[in-house]
This record gives structure tokens, C-alpha cells and sequence, in this order.
RNA sequence: GGUGAGGUCGCAUAGUGGUCGAGUGCGCGCGCUUGGAGAGCGCGUAUAGCCUUUACGGUUAUCGAGAGUUCGAAUCUCUCCCUCACCGCCA
């Protein structure tokens, strides 16, 4: 959420900023009356709280009429907060000065193009023929005993995807980010409001009955929670993670052909990086991240594009948002394999993050995110990018040695 | 899952209904002392909201979380969470 003190001296930029986004902006003048009002209760309720604890073992009878109106007053003001919290919620990031103002995903522009898109000479497959043929993806056991858009790796795909892990962990590693294996689930005030809830829809969870418990969409859950509640010394700026976990979507009503194979799925693995700094180093690290997903894409061979997000598709988190798209000859266009994130203090208010700085007092962190390597979409760029005649499959070259092989060959 | 013990200010502890937002020690900060350091001495040392408006100001809330009893709860009751120990069960 916002800082009500910053919506209150910026009302203007506020309602911009939230329109600019795609949302409702009349939420702000709401918001405002609802404040008004409860700032007024507040001052009651407290004013009689404040006779209440004057009072002595003589003024039981006054204190018996205080608790009365006190009562009446605290209800009020408890339905007045909740209407409060309810409004202040729906008021988004405002997007950074530079990023694009759009309506939707047709606006992002595209602001770089790497790599050569392969001409075949012959027929290309997509990867879920591919990865059949070759015996190393399987849904039809995944509908069997999970349901549809469940799915199994053999063999050689089991290997490509903890190759693309290791690969992804050793890399980021490298670069100074810890390794971080995250519970698969977390509590639903994690998975509420931090993880994945793409604008307009319902959170797509799967929760577990009779527990505050839910499978996390994305690591960015755990890794977000983990701080939560915590003042971080800042020299300990900036806390790099490069997590790992598994991840669970529900996908509702995601049919059709671009939603085919691997592309949306309802359990995949996925490595992530997640950055806690101070607000002035956001804006730098988030295009850091940018240029380790650039730099991964680059070594792995696969040809991208760079979308820059507008103002319309940042959804409510975050301030600026990079896609990586890579090329798929399968559905010859380009689909999305990697995000990144700069959510400024937006998740670090509504988790309580902050930083001691130098100077003694505490401020809310900067919070950024962006996927590695997502073990379901980048297996289709690879398959399909590096397909053969025969079907075979030529492993990119960084991989091989976690592979041990240079070749998926059906058996 | 069962039984028992426990969760108080950075850490350690005191505190069983009003004098407790909370004592003490350690740590930390500032000052005094010193040639310098240490010791010693003095002062200070949470966060958030609201008000006045910026003042060494007022006020409320917070003693794992939530609910309750009470005029009044760190202290009493209930539920939950977490930690530790033992048992059971298992990877």
C-alpha cells in the first residue's frame, strides 16, 4: 500500500498515477473522507481512553459510564478502519517518471531485439510434440493422476530441467546472490497481497483446507514473508536471494493454443531473484537484474525481445517492470519467460520492511523481483530453438556439462 | 499426534489486577574524567497512529497473536501460533 500522509499531500499525482494504471481513481476521494472521518474518531475514542486511564479505585461509577461510550465508539471506529484499509489497498504503485504510459499490454514497447530468429529447412515442431516424440514429457500421466495441465519429465527432460537450475543457481550465485531453497507454501497473508495477483483477477491459489495455508504462485512469496516485520541494519544493503521452489497455479479458464504444453501449467519450478535495497539503489539494481536475464538468455541462445512495460499492464505492485520474451517457433512469435519487478516500498509497507540507516531512523526498503529461469516456458524456447530434422535435440552448449551429453536423442 | 515447560524493551532477566510502557544488568550513544585507552561517573537508549504544530510538546496503542473478564490486564480466562524437552510416528 501507499503512505496515507504522501496520498494526502499529493492528491493530484495520486489520481493520475492511479488512472494511468487502469484504475478506478475515484477510490482516492473515497479514501479521503474515509480518513477525515476516521482521524475524527480516532481523537474521540482517545480523548476518552485518556479520562478512562486518569481514573482511580474512586471513580468506578464514572469509569463504568466511560467504558459505555468508549464501546460505542471503538465499533465505530473499527468499521470506519476497515473501510479505510479496504480503500487504501485499491489505490496502486504509481508507476516511476520513466516508464511508458500505456492502456494495456499493446502499449509496452519493445525496447531491444537480440539474436538471430532461426530459419528452418524443414518443418519445425512445437515442443510438446517434440518433447513426446522423445519420451521426456508426458501429460497424459499428469491428467491421469493430477489433472489436466499436469504433466511428468523423463529422462533426459528431468535432467534439462535441474540443468537449467544448477546452471541458474551457480550463475547467480556467482554474482553474489545466496541460494535460497523457500517452503513451497506459505501463510495467506504471504500469498495475499505479496505473490502473484495479476490485475483484475482473483488470486489464482490452490489453498489448503482447515489451514492459513496456500501453495505459493512464486518464490517472490517466501522470499518477500521472510523479511517481514524486520528493521535491517543498512549495511547489510542490498540482500541479494536467488531462490528456487516450485510453484502452483490455479490458471483458471487458460485454454487455446498459446496457453499449449509447458506454456501454463499448474505446478512448475521456477529460480528467482529477489532484492532487498535502499530506495535510492532501486532504480539501478532493477536494470542489473534486467542484465542478468539478458546475460543468461544471451549464453543460452535463445532469441528475445525486451519489453518495457506501460503504465496500463504494471498491475497494482509494481513502479517498472521489464519482460524478456523468447522466440518460439512453435507458435512462431515471441512468449513471455522472465519479469523483473521494481515494487519501490509499495510490498515493503504492507509487510513492515524496513532499514536503519546511518543517521538512526528507520525507512521502508525497496523490494525487487525477477525471474532466472522458469523450468516450464524456457524447455519450450530450448526444444524448439534447437530442434532438428530428426527430432533430436541439440543441447545449448552452457548446459552440456550438467547434461553430460550434447544431444537429446530419442531412445 | 501426545505430555510437560516456556514466549516481557538489541540480549539477559524482574515483574500475579491500578503506583508498569514496564525495574535491573549487559550492549549501544553522548558527555565528564584521562597524555591516551580502560575503569569509573552522569545522561540517554522502542515502534506506530492521532492532535497541536515542530516542541527537550500532548495523547493513544503495543509485554507471541486474537478474543474475553474488569471501571482498570504484562499480570486472570479461552483459542491459536511459535520455541524447547520427552514420547509416538515417520523421509
Amino acid at each position: 500500500m501507499l503512505d496515507i500522509k504522501f496520498i494526502r499531500e499529493n492528491v493530484d499525482f495520486v489520481k493520475t498515477s492511479t488512472k494511468n494504471k487502469g484504475f478506478d481513481e475515484t477510490v482516492v476521494d473515497r479514501l479521503l473522507a474515509v480518513d477525515e472521518n476516521r482521524r475524527k474518531l480516532i481523537q474521540e475514542t482517545e480523548e476518552l481512553r485518556a479520562k478512562r486511564n486518569k481514573l482511580t479505585k474512586n471513580d468506578i461509577e464514572e469509569g463504568k459510564k466511560l467504558k459505555e461510550s468508549l464501546k460505542v465508539k471503538e465499533s465505530e471506529l473499527e468499521i470506519i478502519e476497515k473501510d479505510f484499509n479496504e480503500l487504501i489497498n485499491q489505490i496502486p504503485n504509481p508507476a516511476l517518471k520513466d516508464a511508458p504510459v500505456g492502456k494495456n499490454d499493446k502499449e509496452n514497447v519493445e525496447i531491444k531485439k537480440w539474436g538471430e530468429i532461426r530459419k528452418f529447412d524443414f518443418s519445425p515442431k512445437d515442443h510438446l510434440e517434440l518433447g513426446t516424440n522423445l519420451g521426456i514429457i508426458d501429460f497424459e500421466s499428469g491428467a491421469k493422476v493430477a489433472g489436466s495441465q499436469f504433466y511428468y519429465l523423463y529422462g533426459d527432460g528431468a535432467l534439462l530441467e535441474l540443468s537449467l537450475t544448477m546452471y541458474a543457481l551457480e550463475k547467480l550465485s556467482k554474482k553474489g546472490f545466496l541460494p535460497v531453497i523457500t517452503p513451497d507454501l506459505a501463510k495467506a497473508k504471504f500469498y495475499l497481497g505479496t505473490g502473484y495477483v495479476p490485475k483484475g483477477e482473483e488470486a489464482q491459489t490452490y489453498t489448503i483446507e482447515n489451514e492459513d495455508l496456500g501453495l505459493i504462485a512464486t518464490a517472490e512469496v517466501t522470499l518477500a514473508g521472510k523479511h517481514s516485520d524486520e528493521v535491517i541494519p543498512e549495511e547489510k544493503l542490498p540482500i541479494k536471494y536467488v531462490g528456487y521452489s516450485h510453484c502452483f497455479r490455479q490458471e483458471a479458464g487458460a485454454y487455446g493454443k498459446y496457453s499449449k504444453g509447458l506454456y501454463r501449467v499448474h505446478q512448475f519450478s521456477k529460480v528467482e531473484m529477489f532484492v532487498y535495497c535502499t530506495p535510492e539503489s532501486s532504480e539501478k539494481i532493477h536494470q542489473e537484474l534486467l542484465a542478468i536475464e539478458e546475460e543468461i538468455y544471451q549464453e543460452l541462445g535463445i532469441p528475445y525481445r525486451v519489453l518495457d512495460m506501460c503504465t496500463g499492464d504494471l498491475g497494482a505492485m509494481a513502479a517498472r517492470k521489464y519482460d524478456v520474451e523468447a522466440w518460439m517457433p512453435g507458435r512462431n512469435d515471441y512468449g513471455e519467460i522472465t519479469s523483473t519487478s521494481n515494487v519501490t516500498d509499495y510490498q515493503a509497507r504492507n509487510l513492515n520492511i524496513k532499514y536503519k540507516k546511518k543517521d538512526g531512523t528507520n525507512e521502508f526498503v525497496h523490494m525487487l523481483n525477477g525471474t532466472a529461469i522458469v523450468m516450464s516456458r524456457v524447455p519450450i524456447a530450448i526444444l524448439e530453438n534447437y530442434q532438428n530434422e530428426d527430432g533430436s535435440i541439440d543441447i545449448p552448449q552452457v548446459l552440456q556439462k550438467w547434461m553430460g551429453k550434447t544431444k537429446i536423442e530419442a531412445k
